[in-house]
DNA sequence: AACTATTTATAAGA
DNA sequence: TTCTTATAAATAGTT
């Protein structure tokens, strides 16, 4: 609609790009804003021109939020399924109106940070039983799992062992005495390799994974 | 442009809304595409039918992705100012509406989530340093420390013997034999107790947190 | 920013 | 829905 007919590409005059938008820009917004209101629905219009000025229209009763709030709300199924339908329907339509459109993970980006989190969630879980093992021996009922503990805590000690030696000798220091009341203070580091054996209760996921900073304290009826 | 000018006004007819969002949504889309293409601009346009159904334009060389990542591009400061501003909006609209709103939730929802995602893989991150020092001993340069571990360990072993005592004596089995070379073959929950005092690298946070389930067979220079 | 010749979108009807 | 068509509306090029 003007005096000549479009072609519909890449306008090669910047300056006109920009006169062009500018009209265009005011165009559409219009349209976006009588579609709203006739027909009482929800859009939202975001444009960005050639200098990344942003305009958003979202309808008097719309809002980026709700809108996605609305996607939100939907169970995973119906995300799922009305992910479907719209691409199914959008490729129909728009094979025939040439038109460009691609439905999008728009909907799945939020389905997809909830997985995230689950995954995350039940890694932390896995892990923190696999410590409470290590805590709670008391609770294996297998005597070969015990027996394989055991194997395992016994080669530690040995690789620590060699590892003092080997430490001793490098800074030249007699590492033989065995004077356990050292007045150093436990601090944060320290915790880091204290208690990971001793039989409190495990934290859970969701609380922080810090670990109890004491040694074994409580008995639980096998000592 | 029709036969007769439109107030601009919700359509009293329910089909009539559908018949005319049918047409201008081709019309806004057509809209949204030219532009897109004659000026060379970012676009969105998101529409929902009376039915809730979805329409999604995101132009040739735009995707939802790039726009929201554009948005996140702002600073802090304008995000809040943002969020802030949507929530008046928000507020305003649905005081006059007269809905509920809880629509408030959704605002931080993603922002919530990112936070979440963060924070869990903060904690993996978190316990696996921890456990790495436990699988290498030898990264550790402090001599009391390799000392608490090693009585940490002693203690645990301590714990399993009585364990042990008290199982045998439960289940009246003999338990002092100490055959090593079991048939039983080290299945996924037995994974779960050897392995955590291997030598080998730990699993970065991001892939799977499943551990070894060898024990020691590499000798990293200390044996 | 305006103007205006044209093209384009679309309301109502079939 | 889809098409037809009279008419309103948008806009390209010009001033």
């Amino acid at each position: 609609m003007g005096r000549v007919k479009l072609k519909i590409k890449r306008l090669e005059s910047y300056s006109n790009r920009q006169v062009t938008y500018s009209k265009r820009r005011t165009g559409i917004l219009k349209k976006a804003k009588e579609l709203s209101i006739l027909c009482d629905s929800h859009i939202i219009l975001l444009m960005f021109s050639l200098t990344g000025k942003p305009t958003l229209f979202n309808g008097e009763r719309s809002s980026i939020e709700e809108v996605i709030a609305k996607f939100a709300q939907l169970t995973p199924q119906e995300r799922a399924k009305r992910k479907l339908e719209s691409l199914e329907a959008l490729k129909k339509t728009f094979k025939k109106l040439d038109h460009d459109l691609n439905i999008q993970d728009f909907l799945g980006a939020t389905y997809e940070m909830t997985n995230e989190v689950s995954m995350l969630q039940a890694r932390l879980n896995e892990v923190h039983k696999r410590l409470s093992y290590w805590s709670n021996p008391d609770k294996i009922d297998n005597i070969e799992h015990l027996r394989q503990m055991e194997d395992s805590l016994r080669e530690s000690i040995e690789r620590i062992r060699i590892h003092k030696e080997n430490y001793g000798k490098h800074h030249l220091l007699p590492l033989e005495s065995t004077t356990r009341d050292t007045g150093c203070p436990a601090d944060g580091s320290l915790a880091s390799y204290s208690g990971f054996f001793a039989s409190g209760k495990q934290t859970d996921v969701g609380s922080s994974v810090q670990v109890n900073d004491n040694t074994v304290q409580e008995s639980n009826g096998l000592n």
